[in-house]
RNA sequence: GGGGUCGUAGUUCAGUUGGUUAGAACGCCGGCCUGUCACGCCGGAGGUCGCGAGUUCGAGUCUCGUCGGCCCCGCCA
C-alpha cells in the first residue's frame, strides 16, 4: 500500500510516529514561508504542514492544487497551543512533511466538492459524478448504504435466511410496469425484458423448499420518475414459507427496529410499529401511505352539517357523502391569498372546493364563517377540536375524494407549518388491502398488489360474485409519507389462482403462455407462503435525511432516465443492430 | 401525455421601462505573506446570456418554437 494510515484517524495519541498518507488536496493555505496542506481520503481531512525546512517536500507543496493525489510521509505531531482546530476529528495534531509525492495531478474541478452540493447544478454533478461522489456528504451516504446492506444480510442471515441470486434476463409480463426489454440475438424476432422485480422466480424458490429466501435485488420498471423513483432501483427482496402475515411483519421489523439504532443511532422510531387498515389510512390521512410523524387527523364533520342548506354540502350529504376536515393549528389568520392558495391546492387533488373556517379573537373568519349557522361552526369546533387561532379546512364530497384531497392538504400544511418533527421515523403498517380495485379506463377489475396475493380466506366466496368486496392478504410498510415496502402472503393452490385469472378477466390461452409454469409448480406440493419486498433506496434517502433517492445512488439517472456521464441511452452502430434483427422505425 | 418552474462566467446569483463596454461573490491564474484551517492582502483572466427564429433603430430583457434540468398529476403487476 501506498500509505500506512488514515488521514481521518489520526489523533493526539498517534503524535511521534512518522505515517505515510495518500489523499487528495482538499485545500491549500500558502503562507509564503509555510504551506498547509488538508489532505482527504474516505476516512476524513487531516492537516499537513509543509516547511521549508524540507525542501523538496516544500517544493512539492507549492506545485499542489485541489484535488491533486499526494503521498505525505512525515511525522504526527501535537499542534502548537492555541491552534488546535476543534471542528476537525483530527485537529489536535497535524503531519509534518517530510516527503511529498506526487501521485497525480487534477485540472480545476468543475463544481466545489467543499459544500454540500445542494445549491450546485444537478446536471454538472451527475456529469462529473465520480468527483461528485468526492464530497463528504454523498460519501457518508454510500457509507451508510452500505452499511444499511451490510446489516440486512447479517440479520436475515441469522434468521436462517439464504440470499439467492435470480435471473436478470426473463420474461416480459404485459400487464403491471412496462418492462426494460433486451433483444435476443440467438432468436430473431424475440425479447427478454429485466426484471420489475423477483417475484415469481423467488415463489418459485418457495416450491424449491428454500423456505427462507432474500435478495437484494436490482429491479426495472420503464416508468416516468419522480424524486423517489429510479427507473432502477434497489429492493430488500424476501419471501418464507410456512409463514402467515404476521411472521412476514415481525421479521421487517425487527430488522428495521434494529437497524436504526445500529445505522443512525441519532434516529427515533415507534416500536412496535402501529398497524392500520387500508380503510383506516384512507379515512384518517387520506392516503395509503401515511405520514405518521404528527396528527392532524382528517375528522367527519358530517354531522355537525347534516341541516345545512349550503349547496356542496347538501349535495354531498344527500348523495351519500360527507363533510371532512382538518385543523390547521394557529392558521385562523392567515391570508386571503394563503386561504386562496390552500383552496387550489385542495382543487388540484380532486375536491370540488374547500370550505376554510377560522376561529379568531375577532370572530370566525374564513370563506364558511357567513355561510353556516353560529352552533354548526361550533359543532364542528368540538368535533375537531378546534379552538382559538386554529383553521378548519373543509371538504363536502364523496368521502374518498374529499379525504385524498384532505390528504394531500395535510402535507402541505405539514411543510408550510414544519410539523414533522426531525430524526423521527414514523414507520407503520398498513394492512387488509383491497384485492381488486376499479380500473375506469380499462373498465374492468384491476389487481391492487400483483396477481399472485393471496384473497383472504373468509372472502373467497366473494370472488366471482362481489370482487370489490374481496380483502387481500397485502400489507405494505410506510415511513414519514413514502411506501417503504409492499408484500403479501402469496396463492398457493392452483384453483385459486386460477380464479384470480378469471377476475382479472384473462383468457385460457393467455394464462397458460404467461403463467402456466407457475400453475404447473402450484401442482407439486406449493408450501403456503408470503413475503415482502422494501426499497432500499427509499429507506436509506429516509435514514440519511436526503430529499430524493439520486442522492444515496452512486450513479442515477435524471427525470428523463438519462445518464450524463455515460449519456446513455445512446444510438446503436447499424451492424450492431443488424446483429440483433432490429430495424429502427422512424 | 399534462401542469408548474428554472436555464446569464467554472460555481452560486444580480441584471431597472428594451438602450453605452453584461456585474458581484466564490473558484481559477500571478505576486506578497511562517500558524492558517472558508487564511489574509494586491493584481489579472474568464461570457455563443441553453439553442433557433421573429418583433424592433436596438433584445440577457418582448413573442414563438425548440432543447435540457427539477417538482407535481397521469403512469409506477
Amino acid at each position: 500500500m501506498l500509505k500506512t494510515r488514515n488521514c481521518g484517524e489520526l489523533r493526539l495519541t498517534d503524535a511521534g510516529r512518522t505515517v505515510t498518507l495518500a489523499g487528495w488536496l482538499a485545500r491549500r493555505r500558502d503562507h509564503g514561508g509555510l504551506i498547509f496542506i488538508d489532505l482527504r481520503d474516505r476516512s476524513g481531512l487531516v492537516q499537513v504542514t509543509a516547511d521549508p525546512t524540507f525542501a523538496d517536500s516544500y517544493a512539492a507543496a507549492e506545485r499542489a492544487r485541489s484535488e491533486y493525489v499526494l503521498q505525505v510521509t512525515g511525522r504526527v505531531r501535537p499542534r502548537p497551543e492555541g491552534m488546535v482546530n476543534p471542528n476537525l476529528e483530527s485537529g489536535e495534531i497535524e503531519v509534518l512533511a517530510e516527503s511529498i509525492v506526487l501521485l497525480n495531478a487534477s485540472r480545476t474541478p468543475p463544481i466545489p466538492l467543499d459544500d454540500d452540493g445542494y445549491k450546485t447544478d444537478e446536471i454538472t454533478r451527475l456529469k462529473y459524478r465520480y468527483l461528485d461522489l468526492r464530497r463528504e456528504r454523498l460519501q457518508r451516504n454510500v457509507i451508510l448504504r452500505h452499511r444499511t446492506i451490510k446489516f440486512m444480510r447479517d440479520y436475515l442471515d441469522r434468521r436462517g435466511f439464504l440470499e439467492i441470486e435470480t435471473p436478470m434476463l426473463i420474461k416480459s409480463t404485459p400487464e403491471g410496469a412496462r418492462d426494460y426489454v433486451v433483444p435476443s440475438r440467438l432468436q430473431h424476432g424475440k425479447f427478454y425484458a429485466l426484471p420489475q422485480s423477483p417475484q415469481q422466480l423467488k415463489q418459485l424458490l418457495m416450491v424449491a423448499g428454500f423456505e427462507k429466501y432474500f435478495q437484494i435485488a436490482r429491479c426495472m420498471r420503464d416508468e416516468d420518475l419522480r424524486g423517489d423513483r429510479q427507473p432502477e432501483f434497489t429492493q430488500l427482496d424476501l419471501e418464507m414459507s410456512f409463514a402467515g402475515r404476521d411472521d412476514i411483519l415481525e421479521v421487517v421489523e425487527g430488522l428495521v427496529t434494529e437497524l436504526v439504532p445500529a445505522v443512525v443511532p441519532h434516529k427515533r422510531l415507534f416500536s412496535p410499529f402501529p398497524v392500520m387498515s387500508y380503510a383506516e389510512a384512507m379515512a384518517r390521512y387520506g392516503t395509503d401511505k401515511p405520514d405518521l410523524r404528527f396528527g392532524m387527523e382528517i375528522v367527519d364533520v358530517s354531522a355537525a352539517v347534516k341541516g345545512s342548506d349550503l349547496g356542496l354540502v347538501a349535495d354531498a350529504l344527500a348523495s351519500g357523502g360527507s363533510v371532512k376536515c382538518i385543523v390547521a393549528p394557529g392558521c385562523a389568520s392567515w391570508s386571503r391569498r394563503e386561504l386562496d392558495n390552500l383552496v387550489e391546492l385542495a382543487r388540484a387533488a380532486g375536491a370540488k372546493n374547500l370550505g376554510t373556517l377560522g376561529w379568531t379573537a375577532g370572530g370566525l373568519k374564513g370563506s364558511l364563517a357567513r355561510q353556516l349557522r353560529p352552533e354548526e361552526a361550533q359543532e364542528i369546533a368540538r368535533l375537531c377540536g378546534a379552538g382559538e387561532g386554529d383553521l378548519a379546512c373543509v371538504v363536502a364530497d364523496k368521502a374518498a375524494a374529499a379525504c385524498r384531497a384532505l390528504g394531500a392538504l395535510r402535507l402541505e400544511l405539514r411543510d408550510r407549518l414544519r410539523l414533522a418533527p426531525p430524526d423521527l421515523l414514523a414507520f407503520g403498517w398498513v394492512v387488509d388491502f383491497p384485492m381488486f380495485e376499479w380500473d375506469e379506463a380499462e373498465g374492468r377489475w384491476n389487481f391492487m398488489h400483483h396477481p399472485f396475493t393471496s384473497p383472504k380466506a373468509e372472502h373467497l366466496d366473494l370472488l366471482e360474485s362481489d370482487p370489490g368486496k374481496v380483502m387481500s392478504e397485502a400489507y405494505d410498510l410506510v415511513c414519514n409519507g413514502y411506501e417503504l415496502s409492499s408484500g403479501s402472503i402469496r396463492i398457493h393452490r392452483r384453483d385459486v389462482q386460477e380464479r384470480i385469472f378469471k377476475c382479472l378477466g384473462y383468457g385460457e390461452e393467455e394464462v397458460r403462455e404467461r403463467f402456466g409454469h407457475m400453475l404447473d409448480a402450484f401442482e407439486y406440493g406449493a408450501p403456503p407462503h408470503g413475503g415482502m419486498a422494501p426499497g432500499v433506496d427509499r429507506l436509506v434517502m429516509l435514514l440519511a435525511d436526503e430529499p430524493n433517492i439520486r442522492e444515496v445512488i452512486a450513479f442515477p439517472k435524471t427525470a428523463s432516465a438519462a445518464d450524463v456521464m455515460f449519456d446513455a441511452p445512446s444510438e446503436l452502430e447499424p451492424r450492431h443492430l443488424r446483429e440483433l434483427h432490429i430495424r429502427v422505425a422512424e
